[in-house]
DNA sequence: GCCGAAGCGTTATGAAATAACATAACTAGG
DNA sequence: CCTAGTTATGTTATTTCATAACGCTTCGGC
C-alpha cells in the first residue's frame, strides 16, 4: 500500500489466520449457492487481497501469486480479478488501476471508496446516488453503474496534517 | 469515439471554425489573466480535444499531433495533458484512460461524466456530492477530490435499444 | 547580462492489460 | 460409461498506457 506512509502500516490491516479462513469460506459458501466456481487461481487472488493492507495493483497479485515465489502468468491473475468483481467479491479503483476485496455485506451492491493520499487506504463505503441519478435520468440517460471515487484524508493522517 | 456504435457519429460533434477558435482564444485569455503560459504543443493539444467528436486515448493524441501526419513523442502529449488538466481545460475519465475537454464554464469546478456504452460520447455535469460529503466527513475523512462516473446509455442511444 | 525556473525534445524504459490458441476439466444427455 | 458442449486454465506474445532521465532552450526577475 502506500509506501510513503509515514503512518503505521497496521492502521488498516489485512486478514489472517482464522479470520482469512472464515472470509475465503464465505465465498466459497456464497459460490455454491450460485452454482459457481471458486477455482483455486480464483483462490488464491481472493487470498492475496484479502490478506493485503491496500489496494493491491495488478502485477503485485502476479508476483505474489506462487508460494515459493514464482510469479503468475498475467491473464491467470487478470481472468481471476474479472471473476471476483463479477461475483462482487472484489472491486477495481480505476483512479489507483488497483483492487480490493469487498468489505461489504451481500453481492450485487454499489461501491464508492474513500482513498487516502498519505497512506494509501481506500475505504468502502455505500454511497448515495439518488441526486446524480435524478440529474442524469432527468436528462434522458439510462444510468447502468456509477463509479465514485473520492480522494482525501483519513481519520489517522489528517490529525497529523 | 465509440467505433461499434450505429447510431450517427455526430450526434456530439466537436467543434471546427470559428467556434473551435473562439475556444482556443478563451482559454488563451484564462492563461493570460493567471500567468500561465498556453504554448504551442498545449494549444494544439487543446485544438485537438476540442474538434473531437468524443473522449480521445492519449495515443490517439499521439498520432493526430502533427499537421503533417507526423505523431509527437509520448512526453510532448502527457505534459500537455497535465497542463490543461491543471487549468481546468481539459478532464481525464479514469474508466475510459481517455480525456475530454471541459465544457463547463469557470476553472476549478468538480467535475462528473455519463458515459454512453453504446456510442461512447461523455457528457460532463455538474455533480451533486452533499450526500457523499456528509458521508465521509462523519466518518472522520478529509475529502479534497472526487471522481464521479457513471455509464449507461445516452438518450439517442437509450430510444433505439 | 545573469541566473533560476519552467518548458521542450529525445531516447529509452516501465507498467498495465489483452489477444490468440492449445489443453484440460467439469456437466449434462444419451 | 461416453461423448459433445461448455467453462476454465496454461502459455506465448503483443498491445496499450505512462513515465524516467537528460540536455537544451526560453522566459522573467534582478
Ligand atoms: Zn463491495
Ligand atoms: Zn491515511
Ligand atoms: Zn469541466
Ligand atoms: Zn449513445
Amino acid at each position: 500500500m502506500g509506501a510513503d506512509c509515514h503512518h503505521a502500516e497496521s492502521a488498516h490491516p489485512g486478514l489472517e489466520g482464522v479470520a482469512l479462513a472464515d472470509a475465503v469460506a464465505a465465498a466459497q459458501a456464497q459460490c455454491e449457492r450460485t452454482r459457481e466456481r471458486l477455482t483455486p487461481p480464483r483462490r488464491r487472488v481472493l487470498e492475496l487481497l484479502l490478506e493485503s493492507d491496500g489496494p493491491m495493483k495488478a502485477y503485485d497479485l502476479i508476483a505474489a501469486y506462487g508460494q515459493d515465489g514464482e510469479p503468475a502468468k498475467p491473464p491467470t491473475v487478470y481472468r481471476a480479478l474479472e471473476f471476483l468483481e463479477r461475483l462482487g467479491f472484489a472491486h477495481r479503483i480505476e483512479s489507483l488501476n488497483a483492487y480490493v476485496p469487498c468489505k461489504m455485506e451481500g453481492a450485487g451492491h454499489r461501491a464508492a471508496f474513500l482513498i487516502c493520499e498519505c497512506c494509501g487506504a481506500a475505504q468502502e463505503f455505500e454511497p448515495d446516488f439518488s441526486a446524480q441519478f435524478a440529474a442524469a435520468e432527468s436528462a434522458g440517460y439510462a444510468v447502468r453503474t456509477v463509479t465514485l471515487e473520492a480522494r482525501g484524508l483519513c481519520p489517522a493522517c489528517k490529525v497529523e496534517g
